[in-house]
DNA sequence: GCATTTTCACCTAGGTGTCAAGTT
DNA sequence: AACTTGACACCTAGGTGAAAATGC
């Protein structure tokens, strides 16, 4: 996923153990479709059947809240994909539908026997971080977007990179 | 370095916490030279001051037993360097000096408040790794063996890599 | 004279959009 | 007609030993 969800924590107890997560809801029940003449995304019908919802666990944890507080931390490791019937532990996302990223933080606390039951979650929604997925790009601005902004794509850049 | 130092773990308990480390001790208390007209390692005098001893960490740690038992373990993360200044958290080694690696697993008990007091650790050495680091080959065999061995260095292979 | 550092060509590994071809 | 897949050139990022340059 790029560009890659960051976020900065602040707040926690340092000495505490804590599992960031991320998964994606979706945002209603539609498909869509893009309607050039307009340029805008369009109602197709109704939303095709979701497998179940897969949790993006960020692989530094478990960690201390000291150490999750230190930086910017950065989902980079997060991939998506329509496939279905995915092995990798990705994400699994309709084509052409719209999806809310939501960030978890979950304090674990292991002085318990039954450690889910002291188990505490904050869960932050970013509204601007929805998006439609999609297999193909459907509007030429976000191509240019994207070569213009991710490293892996300036073998596609027209001038010099110091002129973004 | 490499080869890469890997291990398979069991009988551990599986739902318990370990921490995975290594650490590097000096055979002896000598420098070594390398004598051509010999091929062999030969005592250069005492050794030279070694700076205060570094702890490489597995990063997937702290993790349940069962997740360590389930695959062979691999240390590929772990970087030597001749820096007695360094910077990047690498294990220091002399140069000319012998080292033994040596792999430790901490079991760690969270459900007191001194967690240090409960800790259970269990340390594994394998003569057969003992190395001499340098900065620069003394043995063309060695070379041959790691341009063979490493993938990294396919570049320097002189026949079809099948054939190896 | 020996040990170390630096630069380099050559790899591995994998993230980009493009474009042609395939699918529904 | 709309959407999806796969091969591809082109990147980033970084691990190799060779060879030249530097240090002691």
């Amino acid at each position: 996923m790029f560009p890659t969800f960051q976020v900065r924590l602040a707040g926690l107890d340092p000495g505490g153990d804590y599992m960031l997560m991320m998964d994606f809801i979706p945002v209603d029940d539609k498909r869509y479709r893009y309607a050039f003449h307009s340029s805008s995304w369009i109602v197709a019908g109704k939303a095709d059947p979701n497998s179940p919802p897969r949790i993006h666990v960020h692989p530094d944890s478990p960690n201390k809240g000291a150490q999750w507080m230190k930086q910017v931390l950065s989902f980079d490791k997060l991939k998506l994909t329509n496939n279905q019937l995915d092995d990798n532990g990705h994400i699994i996302l309709n084509s052409m539908h719209r999806y809310q990223p939501r960030f978890h933080v979950v304090y674990v606390n292991c002085k318990g026997e039954d450690a889910t039951a002291t188990e505490n979650f904050s869960t932050f929604v970013f509204p601007e971080t929805k998006f439609t997925a999609v297999t193909a790009y459907q509007n030429h601005r976000i191509t240019q977007l994207k070569i213009a902004s991710n490293p892996f794509a300036k073998g596609f850049r027209d001038c010099d990179p110091d002129e973004w």
